[in-house]
DNA sequence: AATTCGGGGCT
DNA sequence: AGCCCAGAATT
């Protein structure tokens, strides 16, 4: 194909190089991923390197990309291809689709781009090409219709080589046949599209569901003594599980710091302890895909040494801030403070 | 079958 | 403001 572009994953065949960049590909645009395949790459440059790491290392090369499942799932992956695979990346559709993180796309690409293996791969751009092509109007986001649609894929590649068929169709999906306003004028497919033919492109493809957004109330507490603050490590089954923030108080609706100030929360943390706000920041509208995250930053100066006794609280400086992994959110924040205290 | 996981870019 | 991105795991 001789408009494909030239991409950092195409010049291997490294199975371990390309289930890197599908695993970060997933629900992300390929120019988000340059960056972070290069770097990712030349940390851990084999399995084994992945594997002897700590998790903590892995999601700070995620710090940004979002989806952190995919690099906790990543690096459970690699340490169980190390034991259990000798450290050798498998090269059978079945086993890879057994490791975590990766579905019935991943180990489909994988397959294909390794091992040129026979595996359609259905991804976001092929819903949408065949959609158009065919006029399949299954939901793309239903069971049924995703059954439908592997169906369909894999008769589409017929007996064509796996490698090139799915980077092609995907790359088709991805460059001319795009979601809003596909290059039809210029489309070799025209002819037999059922969406152009019929005035549908816009129609397809169908989906059923529709996502509705959560507001939620975050107070974090920057607890500062001159270049040291107060992180703790997020656990629960959550956004940002293992990542890494500040104290903090949510509540379902916006309170005042008043309000805050009598909170069982604030009360837990400090008892009777007598404090100086420094300062709140205005309101920061974090947005999720399904939440809207609506934060103040209630900057304290104290003596946080007096805080080092409470359990899950860690006190670092900035000068390691390199070391852990901290949402966007968390990261904006901590580049505003270090930008004024250098 | 429905929900939950980030963050960014484009319209 | 809404949609979608080289989706998968969990409930």
């Amino acid at each position: 194909m001789q408009n494909k572009r030239d991409l950092p994953w195409r010049e291997t065949k490294d199975p371990y190089q390309i289930w890197i960049s599908e695993i970060m590909l997933q629900q992300t645009r390929v120019a988000s991923a340059i960056d972070y395949f290069n770097r990712f790459l030349k940390q851990f440059p084999t399995i084994s390197d992945l594997a002897q790491a700590e998790e903590q290392e892995v999601l700070k090369l995620w710090q940004g990309l979002g989806y952190y499942s995919r690099a906790r799932n990543l690096h459970a992956a690699a340490k169980i291809i190390q034991l259990e695979y000798h450290g050798i990346f498998p090269d059978s559709y079945k086993e890879i689709l057994k490791l975590k993180g990766i579905g019935t796309y991943t180990a489909a690409a994988i397959a294909s781009f390794a091992f040129n293996l026979p595996h359609a791969a259905v991804d976001g751009n092929v819903y949408r090409v065949l959609s158009r092509l065919y006029g399949i109007n299954k939901a793309i986001d239903s069971t049924e219709g995703k059954k439908y649609f592997q169906t369909i894929a894999s008769e589409t590649m017929g007996n064509a080589i796996p490698e090139i068929y799915n980077q092609a169709i995907i790359e088709f999906g991805a460059l001319q046949c795009i979601p809003r306003s596909p290059k039809c004028d210029i489309c070799p497919l025209l002819a037999n599209c059922f969406a152009h033919n019929n005035a549908q492109v816009d129609q397809f493809p169908v989906k059923s569901k529709q996502i509705k957004t959560k507001n939620r109330y975050f107070y974090y507490l920057f607890l500062s003594c001159k270049s040291r603050f107060l992180i703790e490590k997020r656990k629960k089954k959550d956004i940002w599980e293992n990542l890494f923030q500040y104290p903090l108080i949510e509540y379902d609706k916006p309170i005042s710091t008043n309000e805050l100030l009598r909170t069982s929360e604030w009360k837990e943390l400090f008892g009777n302890m007598e404090l100086v706000i420094h300062s709140v920041s205005e309101n920061v509208i974090h947005k999720l895909s399904h939440q809207n995250l609506h934060t103040k930053f209630i900057h304290i100066e104290m003596d946080i040494d007096k805080m080092k006794n409470k359990y899950g609280y860690a006190i670092i400086n900035h000068s390691e801030i390199s070391e852990y992994p901290f949402p966007k959110l968390i990261e904006d924040h901590l580049n505003k403070m270090t930008k004024n205290n250098p």
